[in-house]
DNA sequence: TCCTCTGTTATGAG
DNA sequence: TCTCATAACAGAGG
């Protein structure tokens, strides 16, 4: 689930707990730490306070006086604040206990998890390989990503290394407000495609941002895609779909033509 | 019970 | 460079 509209509301809980001391760091889980163990994690942040934190891409990252808190949230992770004395939730895996109650590192499925870097050095060489974040891209900018690859264009959209953020709802809800079919190659889209892409990302980051979710509205394709048969919230055509480098993917054949 | 599906990412074979 | 399969993991649903 987290894509960058959800990091970003997860960055927002962790910012307004900044200059808290950190009292405590639970683990429940250690299947959860990335490089790191419950010892580590707890001697490096106790005591500490998490500074205004920043997300790039899918990371978020809590500067704490000194080391970095790194935390990838895979597809079924959140960060949530609760008060003191709140029963534990079975999927809590870690949680760093503040004054009046504590941050919890949520994720069922523990695809992804908690890193520590050592400094802001380190833990900016964890991000080496991400792409630009993707609302920094400009329209210039994402011309020149897409004009090297020759993956499709969901593909390439959805590359975290050319850009940092897209999961694969964006990606697919991006295509369908632009027009463009998302089994094209990325190479292949003239200055109109390019054009209407980076507008329909912005647009779509912008309310996604706001909403801290792909919003699923039933104008948009995120409100509909998962109804068997459902019809483009546009055009009425049924919606088409299929396996696109593993991810499923939809569109409407008629506002998407290939 | 068994099988398939799922919003992420990394890795290796071809 | 890219696609594909697989793996990490856990739950829902047929």
């Amino acid at each position: 689930m987290p894509e960058l509209p959800d990091v970003e509301g997860f960055r927002r809980v962790l910012d307004e707990h900044a200059g808290e001391p950190i009292r405590s760091v639970r683990v429940y889980d250690t299947g959860v730490l990335r490089g790191v163990g419950e010892r580590g994690l707890g001697d490096a942040l106790r005591g500490h306070r998490f500074e205004h934190p920043r997300r790039h891409g899918k990371w978020l990252l809590a500067p704490a006086e000194g080391p970095v808190l790194m935390l990838h949230f895979g597809m079924t992770g959140s960060l949530s604040w609760h008060p003191a004395g709140e029963a534990r939730h079975p999927h809590d895996r870690v949680a760093w206990r503040l004054d009046d109650g504590e941050l919890r590192f949520r994720d069922m499925r523990k695809l992804q998890g908690v890193h520590l870097a050592a400094d802001r050095a380190q833990a900016q060489r964890t991000l080496d390989d991400l792409g630009p974040d993707a609302l920094q891209v400009t329209r210039r900018r994402l011309g020149e990503l897409l004009s090297g690859r020759r993956a499709r264009l969901k593909t390439a959209l959805t590359d975290q290394s050319l850009i940092a953020g897209l999961g694969n709802l964006l990606a697919d809800e991006i295509c369908w407000r632009a027009r463009v079919n998302p089994l094209r190659g990325a190479a292949d889209l003239d200055e109109k495609d390019l054009d209407a892409l980076h507008r329909a990302m912005r647009k779509v980051l912008r309310d996604s941002v706001r909403a801290e979710r792909v919003p699923p509205r039933d104008t948009w394709l995120t409100g509909v895609r998962d109804e068997p048969e459902a019809p483009c919230p546009r055009c009425g055509t049924p919606l088409s779909s299929r396996r696109v480098s593993g991810r499923r993917t939809v569109w409407c054949s008629t506002c998407q033509p290939s």
